[in-house]
DNA sequence: CTTGATTATGCAAGCGCTGTCAATACTAAT
DNA sequence: ATTAGTATTGACAGCGCTTGCATAATCAAG
């Protein structure tokens, strides 16, 4: 069916390995043949089997994204940005995306994840928001084969990884307010602290107001849930106690958006009696009314760092083990709640 | 490095075609063997390696998904929920998902989405929301390659398609206000009237205002465009007719979005004074305040559908001829505007 | 013991490509 | 003309797997 190189040969009137040289520039060829063979290529509309290339180099160029599915949608963290970011350094390669998911109702989940890896049909792999055992990151390991850690912090240092540094968007965003004037400042956690990503914002929150010379207060802390909801809750706590905050960092932008609804409930103005700053600079930052001052979390280039890491193990630019911890720089977007 | 099917014939003490027999069930194998492969297979781990697999049986049980990627974005209509449905139907049949990014700056970027075909390193498509020239399509039906358009209506029947019902969207918005007494109701297009999906939700519309006995008033009609904020504009006019809309339907949510606003300024109160249906029940309407009542289109089970009738294409459970045109209809989500 | 069915085997071809080898053709410089 | 270098060639092995074929081992039933 598909034109194969037998016949780009035969219609350019040379040899076989002659075609494969010219086409992976592994030898030299003559500019009036390459010419040729181009031709014949273009007319024939052939591409090489990647199947049959793949079996002989080893290389599959493709990019596998290994992705969970929990019952509620895929796993948090799995953004169309992040996906983008990856699509964008895989294409300027030439390699392709493998999203691998993972099979529902499945006694290993985990090891699923890394089939794409055993059935050999990508040459890395991006590991995101997965909750893995210790035993697939092992067999990785031992093996040599490229992976890389996505927006999912692996605290030893085995492994490469790319993370929104989320130490510096809690900094930010308390310096941001600090800035404007304000010194009782309220942080609700985004979840439990059982995330690295709360604890990070959180410290970096603290940093700032040490920085101010501001002493933390613990009062000042509530601990946010992945229940949105939550927020009305904590921010009632927080408004009502007697030095109440003249600003509240909430560690989603979801949350944001409760607390800004709570406080205007509670008849506070918004900025004037109440500055809020979201996280993760999503759309309902974006679109919410007021519109939601919040720290951004670069997906798009988490993804795109992570992709040109990968690509860079894979292809051996990067030693395997001289292990790359990209920790990416958030920004932050005023709009109208600060 | 990776076990080979020889490696685990070794280990299980058979031959190597038994093991292969074993794995695909092409030929009959005595429980009490197939036991000892597959005891073999889980100790060494083994994967048959897919190009070698690939290239013999010409299969490579990916599914590719042609992103075409402008420059503010990815292609609108490239949605997670969409990956996560096509994800599911491919998982639950042993597929993979191929993303293949166009390259940027390519003189011919239509051709580019098809080099997974032509590299055969899928055994079908999903176009969406790709514009594209019409040689491309003219390629893969000569060769009968299977692929589905998503999303993204070809009228004439020469494509298998999956797509959300827009007009039964459009009916179902005016029929939901029509019932609750509305008799004036605006309609504010989501995107210029190019758009297949803009036009089907307008005759939706215009359908169920025929069923219930009301002439269609062309005033009441607003040409949106893909800028929210044109939502503006469009509110005031419609709001300004001397026989004022009871109740907007805006064909997305942003628009919905901006016409909620609109109507506050201009101090009516929704949904008392102004019923408003939204479109596309995005995030946006249903963190907005007050929610936005919205039509749903079944991303997620358009991507499934789309899977699902890719890969029956694939296996040969649907003929290549006998073209199937699915539509979706969609739901409604009753929330504070109405 | 024979027969027939079932199960397992070795062998070999071949999928489309890469890349090595040794040989040949061509070109340009000495 | 000789030499050196470059460009191109055919032949072939091999990547890991599937599959057809013919053969052989195994076993139950007649």
């Amino acid at each position: 069916m598909a034109a194969t190189i037998k016949d780009v040969a035969r219609e350019a009137g040379v040899a076989v390995c002659t075609v494969s040289f010219a086409m992976n520039g592994s030898a030299h060829v003559a500019e009036a043949t390459k010419k040729r063979i181009f031709g014949a290529v273009e007319r024939l509309n052939y591409r090489p089997n990647q199947s049959a290339r793949g079996l002989v180099t080893k290389k599959t160029n493709n990019i596998g994204l290994a992705v969970a599915e929990t019952a509620d949608g895929l796993e948090n963290g799995i953004l169309l940005e992040v996906i983008q970011g990856l699509g964008r350094a895989a294409s300027h390669k030439n390699y392709d995306l493998l999203l691998s998911f993972q099979k529902q109702q499945t006694d290993k989940p985990d090891e699923h994840l890394l089939d794409v890896y055993r059935k050999q049909s990508a040459d890395g792999l991006i590991l995101m928001g997965n909750k893995m055992s210790e035993r697939p990151y092992k067999d990785l390991l031992t093996n040599r084969f490229p992976f890389v850690l996505l927006g999912r912090p692996y605290k030893d240092n085995l492994c490469h990884s790319v993370n929104a540094d989320n130490e510096q968007g809690g900094y930010l965003a308390a310096q941001f307010l600090l800035k404007k004037g304000h010194r009782r400042i309220g942080f609700i956690t985004p979840c439990s602290l059982e995330f690295d990503a709360a604890i990070d914002r959180l410290n970096g929150y603290k940093r700032a107001l040490t920085e101010f010379d501001i002493e933390v207060d613990e009062k000042l802390i509530a601990l946010g849930s992945f229940e949105p909801d939550s927020g009305y809750q904590e921010t009632e706590t927080l408004l009502s106690l007697k030095d109440r905050p003249s600003a509240i960092i909430a560690g989603r932008d979801v949350i944001a958006a409760r607390v800004n609804e709570k406080a205007v409930t509670l008849g506070y103005q918004v900025p004037d009696d109440l500055a809020i700053v979201g996280f993760d600079n999503t759309i309902v930052a974006q679109l919410a009314r007021p519109g939601i001052t919040s720290v951004e979390l670069p997906m798009l280039t988490m993804g795109h760092e992570a992709g040109k890491l990968l690509i860079s193990l894979i292809e051996g630019d990067i030693e395997y083990d001289a292990i790359q911890k990209i920790s990416l720089p958030c920004g932050i977007f005023e709009r109208d709640t600060t």
